[in-house]
DNA sequence: TTTAAAATACGTAGAAATGCGTATTTTTTT
DNA sequence: AAAAAAATACGCATTTCTACGTATTTTAAA
């Protein structure tokens, strides 16, 4: 039995979709939220679930904010979207998000069914004219970045450049000699970092300050 | 009907897809094709064609170079791979070189039907297995260059998982909760990752891995 | 159905990273 | 020249990671 919840603020959507699943047993609804911060809140209680269906435009926190929290939360847990939305930008900032699969909430039952295995399997799912945006978007590059509202971190050089070092997986001592500075010092910049990105530890500074185009 | 060629220097597979196709009458076969140049030469007698079948390997012209003069030359042609192959760099090819889908051999005749009639729609089909891979790519693009050649490195299904989870900067004891699993498996697992990339912590592990497409 | 591989789990110890505080020097800006 | 920002440096406490050893259970392969 595969583990599902779904997010969707209309809850007469939930309901049709839990109608198209219920025509098979393989899958058991653990829980529905109406929207991303519902769900987190779920989640936090319980995390123990296969599967999420995900609403894109949600009050409170859109399902795209969600699949990125949860995604970076709970890896395991995978995440298709099912939105009546199929615009690039939604495509693409869906997939950047960490979404294992794009379907229209049109689908018929089969083809869900089907998704939703497929993704439990490892695979991907999406409707045909998703996948052909997909391709689109794939072959020509566009730069949502510009419309992604840039937070105000200002990033010293010093800091840039021992968090170039810091994304290598050097240690503060060898980040030290190259730089020809104290490991003491290493120490501060790596705090202040830290401090600016609000973030605890390598990997999701690296994250962060790739995610804003600072290394 | 759809008109149809196929393109695969292997004649029993070509064979073998004909099988599955002419269990449906939506499609007229048009003719075959042993390779890239012989597509080519065909074309040039006669391109009142709708979709082509292509191999990726293939002796004097292999389907992407293929697919990539089609396209340019005959854009309304839809141009769907069938290939054995499912490396990241044929399917990266394959897409920059227009091509309207990718499945594996092993489709099933209706996943192959419908993929056919959904291309013809405006949309585009991928093997589940293939959309996960595209959907990667997209968030990760790789330089094929610097891709280093394969060393004999197995991770584990379970290794996999849990440096996914390492990646996105995540404490043992969280991989543990999102896992089920204590502590102490966790650091077991991430030992015997290291030792076997031969790296010692966290970033050098996932760099290595993403060098050689694990994660 | 043995054998081997993978997954699970714990303990210990040292290394490294993180968080917080403080402080001086250098550089940049006003 | 004064003020602000950036860069430098240490100390301490705590958390987390890494390495090595051992061992049982589960799963897959021969």
């Amino acid at each position: 039995m595969i583990k599902l919840a779904i997010t969707d603020d209309n809850s007469f959507l939930i309901h049709a979709t839990n109608e198209k699943l219920s025509l098979f047993d393989d899958f058991l609804l653990k829980f529905t939220a109406i929207n991303g911060e519902d769900l987190i809140e779920k989640l936090e209680k319980n995390h123990n679930i296969d599967l999420i269906l995900m609403d894109i435009e949600m009050p409170k926190m859109n399902g795209i904010e969600a699949t990125e929290i949860i995604k970076q939360r709970y890896p395991q847990i995978k995440i298709i979207m099912l939105t009546v939305f199929d615009n690039d930008e939604n495509i693409f900032n869906a997939i950047k998000a960490g979404a294992d699969g794009y379907l229209l909430k049109e689908v018929n039952p089969r083809d869900l069914q089907q998704g939703i295995i497929e993704t439990m399997n490892g695979g991907a799912t999406m409707t045909p004219s998703i996948a052909m945006k997909t391709l689109k978007l794939f072959r020509n590059p566009v730069d949502f970045d510009t419309l992604i509202p840039k937070e105000e971190i200002n990033l010293t050089t010093r800091e840039i450049e021992v968090l170039d070092q810091l994304s290598k997986g050097l240690k503060y001592k060898s980040i030290a000699e190259n730089l020809f500075l104290s490991e003491g010092t290493i120490r501060k910049h790596v705090e202040n970092i830290y401090n600016k990105l609000k973030v605890h530890n390598r990997l999701e500074a690296i994250q962060k300050a790739k995610n804003n185009k600072y290394i």
